[in-house]
DNA sequence: CTGTAGATCCACCGAACGGTGGAGGCGCGA
DNA sequence: TCGCGCCTCCACCGTTCGGTGGATCTACAG
């Protein structure tokens, strides 16, 4: 019998998926979570086997939670469904230790397929999501911001210029340059407006 | 009898809400569409007197589904029912026609009172839905984007100088410059970063 | 018909930006 | 210890951008 615990902050949701799962002999949905941190918790007393994770969440999200479970409850499988497919939610939730992607338009059947495989230690991946993960192994590396460049980025989006982000930041304006020239590399663009774009793009920004 | 309509693209999302409505005694789910255009062509077939509506659905959005059924079916009431609460989601609905607009992380109960709210004609919106409304009619105009405006944004968010821009639009780099100085007016910034920055949080920009 | 909103175009100027090719220092893991 | 990644800084130069204050034309509503 596979202990499912679903954690999504939309009660609608949560009904339709239990309600989808109780025609299931073999899967039992043992609770539930509408945020993160208690779907983390939940997951450690109720013994989840399958832990079916939305990703966009008020206060933890999904891949804070993801990652977090890798070290609380280790032997729960994480299988993220949610809305979206876009790169920048793949690929860190992926990365964060989830074993499966599936999107919310999957149909009732393809879920519960899904859910059976990731208790079983097998990955389910929608196939829009098969090709982010391929599209990423070809430029490995490339994409990633420092910390340092995040905050520079940032400062950027919010309407500074070069001096008064080097102002903020306790720097040279050369540096800012330098930083943003760093910027225009890894996010193959060629002027702040649309590393700005590219930033929103790949959610490093807010 | 209230007769209700279901239009979300998502499977599990349509089955929360028909099971939740399963209980309530004046009301009765008589259908459901996956799309605006079958939601319409329901609306119009099994004389919906209120139609639960996504906005982010493939082919025909929320929106626009709306907005023909005040043509093809005036006496259906829409309700949106979505995720989101940006101003450029909420604004156009209103405008579109929408009676009510509630986000998915409302209570069942919630839900239920806004369905039979909007039976009688009467309006319901998720508070922080108000707020955008009011915010609206504090500064008229303001912060609505032409047609043109967005296209010149998108492209410069896309990386495009004034003069690559001027070219794709057919037009003189000096009108670019113009939309470009309407459009930092309008988001209240300085510069093409920070007004792509803007367009990205407030949702004009992909 | 007249006002208003939107789209188009013009000139001028100083300031900011992007490109290039450096350089030194620090911390960390091989 | 040596290399590597990251952060910091420098100079020079051409290009682009932002600010200002106009202008004309069209479409549409009052």
């Amino acid at each position: 019998m596979i202990r499912l615990l679903i954690v999504d902050d939309h009660p609608i949701v949560r009904g339709g998926l239990r309600d989808m799962f109780a025609d299931a002999e073999d899967i039992v949905v043992v609770g539930e979570a509408g945020d993160g941190a208690a779907g983390i918790e939940r997951a450690k007393v109720l013994a989840a086997d399958v832990v079916l994770m939305d990703l966009r969440m008020p206060g933890m999200d999904g891949v804070a939670a993801t990652a977090a479970l890798r070290e609380w409850a280790p032997s729960a499988r994480v299988l993220i469904l949610t809305t979206f497919d876009s790169e920048s939610d793949v690929l860190p939730a992926i990365e964060a230790g989830a074993i499966g992607y599936l999107l919310k338009d999957a149909l009732p059947d393809e879920l519960m397929r899904a859910v059976r495989a990731a208790a079983r230690g097998e990955s389910v991946l929608a196939p829009s999501v098969t090709q982010h993960l391929m599209g990423q192994v070809r430029r490995p590396g490339a994409g990633t911001l420092t910390d340092r460049e995040k905050e520079v980025l940032q400062l950027v989006a919010n309407g500074s210029s070069n001096r008064e982000a080097a102002t903020v930041l306790f720097i040279g304006e050369a540096s800012i340059k330098t930083h943003l020239q760093h910027i225009y590399d890894k996010l193959g663009v060629r002027d702040r407006a649309s590393a700005v774009a590219e930033g929103y793009r790949r959610r490093l920004l807010t």
